[in-house]
DNA sequence: CATGATACATACTATAGGGTAAGTACTTGT
DNA sequence: ACAAGTACTTACCCTATAGTATGTATCATG
C-alpha cells in the first residue's frame, strides 16, 4: 500500500495541518482522485467489489481496493465477505461514511454554481486539456 | 508554477473526474495542505502578503505564492496592489471565494464529530506521527 | 553606500501517490 | 486439464507537487 517515509517534511506538514485543520483532515479522508468517486457510488447503498469496477470503469483493480482499504481503516465503509467460492465481499459505508452526505452535497452544489459564473475556468481547463498544442 | 505534462495518463483522468465528479472540482480548487489554510486566514478579512506569512509560519513562500496564484486564477482570492515602494500587496475573498464558507464549515463539522467518535482515528494519527518507531 | 523591508521568482531536489502489468487462490463448468 | 470468474496482491515505473536555497527590484534611511 505504498509506505510511506517516516521521516520527511511534508508528512510533518502533513500531520501538523492534518491536527490543526478540520479541512485537511477531511481531505485526508475523501482526497485523492478515487475516493469521493467511491463514495458517491456508495452512497446510493451497498455494492459488490465487481459492480463497483464496473460503476467505475476507469478505475484499475490496484486503485480501487487501495482507496476501499483505506476507507475501511478510516471507517468510512464496511467490508463484508461472504465465505464462499468464488468470493463475495460487499463494501458499504458506516454511519460516519453516512454523515459524510451533506459536506459532498454542499461541495457539489459550490461546484455546479462556480462552474456556471465563472468562466476563467473553462479557459483553464482548455490549457490543460490532454492532447492539445 | 511547477510545469505540467500534457500528456500523462494521471492528468487525463483528473480531467475526466473534474468534468464528472463536482467534488473533485472542488478539491482541485480548494485541495493541497496549504489552500485550506489559507482560505481559512481570508475567512477573516482580507490580509496583507506579509500577514499571511507571520499567520502561517510554517509556509515557505513558494508555496504561498503559489497557492495564491493559484486562488487567483481560480477566481477565489484578489490581489490588490498598491504601487508603492516598499510594495503594499493585499489578498482578499472573491464572492465566490467568501461562498466556500459553508462547504468549508460542512467540513469542519463533520471532522469534529468524526475525531470524537473514532477512535481508530488516533491510533493511525499516532502510527504516522514523525519521529516515533 | 550598504542595509532593511516587501513581494515575489527560480533552479534544484525529494517524495507521495497514481499507473502498468502480471500473478495468486479456489472452485465450477466443458 | 484447462479456462473462467472473483477478489485481491505485488513489483516496478512515472509524474505532480512539496521543500530548500538563493536571487531580484525598488526606495528610504542611517
Amino acid at each position: 500500500m505504498t509506505k510511506v517515509k517516516e521521516t520527511s517534511v511534508i508528512q510533518a506538514n502533513k500531520q501538523a495541518a492534518f491536527n490543526e485543520c478540520p479541512v485537511t483532515y477531511v481531505m485526508e479522508k475523501i482526497g485523492g482522485y478515487w475516493k469521493p468517486i467511491i463514495l458517491f457510488q456508495l452512497l446510493s447503498g451497498s455494492k459488490r467489489y465487481s459492480d463497483l469496477r464496473k460503476a467505475i470503469p476507469a478505475i484499475t483493480e490496484k486503485m480501487l481496493i487501495q482507496h476501499l482499504k483505506q476507507l475501511e481503516a478510516d471507517n468510512l465503509v464496511v467490508r463484508i465477505a461472504k465465505p464462499v467460492v468464488p468470493p463475495h465481499v460487499t463494501y458499504s459505508l458506516t454511519k460516519t461514511g453516512a454523515n459524510l452526505k451533506p459536506v459532498l452535497y454542499a461541495m457539489a452544489v459550490w461546484a455546479v454554481s462556480d462552474s456556471k459564473e465563472n468562466s476563467k475556468v473553462f479557459a483553464r481547463n482548455l490549457k490543460n486539456f490532454p492532447g492539445i498544442n
